[in-house]
RNA sequence: GUGCCCGUAGCUCAAUCGGAUAGAGCACCAGCCUUCUAAGCUGGGGGUUACAGGUUCGAUUCCUGUCGGGCACGCCA
């Protein structure tokens, strides 16, 4: 194995197929090497389909093809055969040496077996979860924190240089919506009480800022209905609001009445709810390496700056008192605001700011991970990034699915505003961080899922983390009994693992960089679950089949040595999932 | 109405940029614990991949249409 740097065997054969290709083909035929793993174990381990690729500009049948494929594939140290199959395709076998051989790498390479240098240091700034900092994050918000992490540890292990980062909108009408609704609540608690709006934060923990803030500064930010209520209609003083003109009113009129205090309580706000969201994070395992102010970017000047770039180049255009941004120049619908007729700039204009900035800290690539209604958003925000003349194909937008969640057969309501919603925390309470963090990737990010609280609330054998955990400790509890040093199980001799399910258990652990690899350039770490669903079940078949700690030594260090294995593969890809490899259950 | 996404076993989902006999889990049925953890294993039934056409050696995958579901169509964020 020793003679290559990277013993990959897909890598390998690629090569191989590639000479083959050079030296059969017709001049200026390229063909892509496509390498695919077998289904069925009568087809070998690997499958090759160039052969029905070049039989068209060869004007041979595909058979006659592989055979001259085959002819012209160099000597392999690792092959045992060739076959041609079904079509045309050519299928390759590998030696049971070359598998038991490769053990070793598994063992010697430990945490960092699965790494691969695919994105060659390249930076990847990956922005997800930012979501509002109006209230305790929710389940949807929980699905795209539980993607994200688990994306941009893979990217990682797949050789980028990732920076994960949050988007702190804390410039806009909702934090005002927010500041309004707690010092309404600190009035109530003074004993001044004014309706409560329908469409202010009606949570509790609203409530509990409130009651923070009276506690710490008394009746300091008490002031009498009257200037409140100023230039409202009258039923609006008895009744709740409810349209969008008089809560924008009662925010205008907080602020007139409370003047630079104003400032504290959104300060206040802001500071509390960011704090309770970062540690919900971290506690769910997902942590970000930059908070990024949506204000220092109307403060430092950004936004006027960028908008400024966009006018200079002609993007921009007046029109019924508004700018607009000539976004279907660059494949939008509809051209957009970017500043309002009242002289202040849109979420969009912020956006703008906030990539162009991205770009300008040298990133390579963008990743943003969106919320699936946020799709129609994704044109203009290119549009923008092409029009700054930076390359909007360097930007990718993952787009990730609701999560809906049901409860007694029946969807659980999800409005922030109303205060009726699942939190995370109340998620990670119920099932536990690692079942929560594994059910969210399991599945493909841009399918809807259906969350079911009560099944997963349960902790029964229904849950497929523990299927997976459960392995792990299997392997544990083994090898502790076994009490020996792991370190002494690298010089075993793997040529002892010779039976259909040690054989089928070590191409298991070969998959995994590939599996790594596949996850990464399709932003889909729910491959990594499965995988790690079958590599679990190859080893309880194994377990069941074959005894480990058998009295011939060579063969006992053997098998220990190929479980030993699979427990380092089990929490290598865990561990990218952020779910926990327990050793006892 | 227009645009985007989706429709696969009873349920929840896979299927490696078009590949071989469409796979898992759950549920259901029948077996396996004096031996390393039964949260496990072994075997079984279950499909016109919504429907109708088209493209080619080959289609769950690509194209067109129909039906059904979701989302988006703000000077909100």
């Amino acid at each position: 194995m020793t003679s290559l740097a990277f013993p990959n065997f897909k890598t390998h054969f690629s090569a191989l197929f590639e000479q083959a290709a050079l030296a059969i083909a017709p001049p200026g035929v390229s063909v892509r090497i496509e390498l695919t793993r077998t289904k069925q174990a009568d087809h070998g381990d690997y499958s090759c389909n160039l052969a029905m690729q070049l039989a068209k500009p060869l004007h041979k049948n595909p058979r006659e093809v592989a055979n001259l494929l085959i002819a012209a594939l160099p000597a392999s140290p690792y092959l045992e055969k060739t076959e041609v199959a079904g079509p045309g395709f050519i299928n390759l076998f590998l030696k049971n040496s070359a598998k038991q051989q490769y053990l070793h790498y598994v063992s010697q390479s430990g945490e960092a077996y699965g790494c691969s240098g695919l994105g060659q240091g390249k930076k990847i700034q990956l922005e997800f979860v930012s979501a509002n900092p109006t209230g305790p994050l929710h389940v949807g918000h929980g699905r795209g924190a539980a993607f994200g992490a688990s994306l941009a540890d893979v990217l990682a292990a797949a050789g980028f240089d990732v920076s994960r980062e949050y988007y702190v909108n804390d410039a806009g009408r909702q934090m005002d919506i927010l500041t309004l609704s707690t010092w309404l609540r600190y009035l109530e608690i003074c004993g001044v009480h004014i309706p409560f709006p329908q469409n202010a934060y009606q949570g509790e923990y609203v409530k509990a800022m409130a009651q923070l803030i009276h506690q710490a500064h008394d009746r300091r930010y008490l002031h009498q209905p009257e200037s409140l209520l100023d230039g409202l209609p009258d039923d609006a003083r008895a009744m709740p609001v409810a349209s969008d003109e008089l809560l924008d009113k009662l925010i205008a009129n907080a602020k007139a009445t409370l003047g630079e205090d104003y400032a504290y309580i959104h300060n206040f706000v802001l500071t509390e709810q960011l704090g309770d969201c970062r540690n919900d994070l971290m506690e769910f395992g997902v942590e970000f390496d930059v908070w990024f102010s949506e204000q220092s970017l109307h403060d430092n000047g950004l936004i006027a700056r960028a908008v400024e770039m966009l006018d200079k180049k002609h993007y921009l255009y007046q029109q019924d008192g508004a700018m607009w941004f000539r976004s279907t120049d660059f494949g939008d619908e509809k051209d957009r605001v970017v500043r309002r007729e009242n002289g202040q700039y849109t979420y969009f204009a912020s956006d703008i700011a906030y990539h162009l900035n991205k770009f300008e800290r040298g990133f390579d690539y963008l990743i943003d991970i969106f919320g699936a209604d946020h799709h129609g958003y994704i044109a203009r925000v290119k549009g923008a990034i092409d029009a700054l003349d930076y390359d909007s194909d360097n930007l990718d937008v993952a787009l990730v699915q609701f999560a809906v969640l049901y409860r007694d057969g029946k969807k659980a309501p999800m409005s922030t505003r109303s205060g009726e919603f699942v939190t995370l925390r109340e998620l990670r309470e119920e099932v536990g961080k690692d079942a929560a963090r594994f059910f969210y990737v399991m599945r493909k990010s841009d399918q809807h899922l259906d969350f079911d609280l009560d099944l997963a609330k349960s902790q029964s054998n229904e849950n497929p983390v523990y299927y997976i955990q459960y392995a792990h400790a299997r392997v544990c509890s083994v090898l502790a009994q076994w009490d020996g040093e792991v370190e002494a199980l690298l010089s075993a001799d793997t040529s002892w693992l010779s039976n259909p399910a040690e054989l089928a258990l070590l191409q298991k652990l070969i998959d995994y960089p590939d599996t790594i690899e596949a996850a990464a350039k399709e932003y889909a770490p729910h491959l990594i679950a499965f995988y790690l669903r079958e590599l679990a079940g190859e080893f309880h078949s194994y377990y069941n089949s074959t005894r480990f700690l058998v009295p011939e030594i060579p063969i006992q260090s053997a098998r220990l040595a190929l479980i030993a294995s699979v427990k380092q593969v089990l929490s290598n890809g865990l561990k990218l999932l952020g779910v926990n490899a327990p050793d006892k259950m």
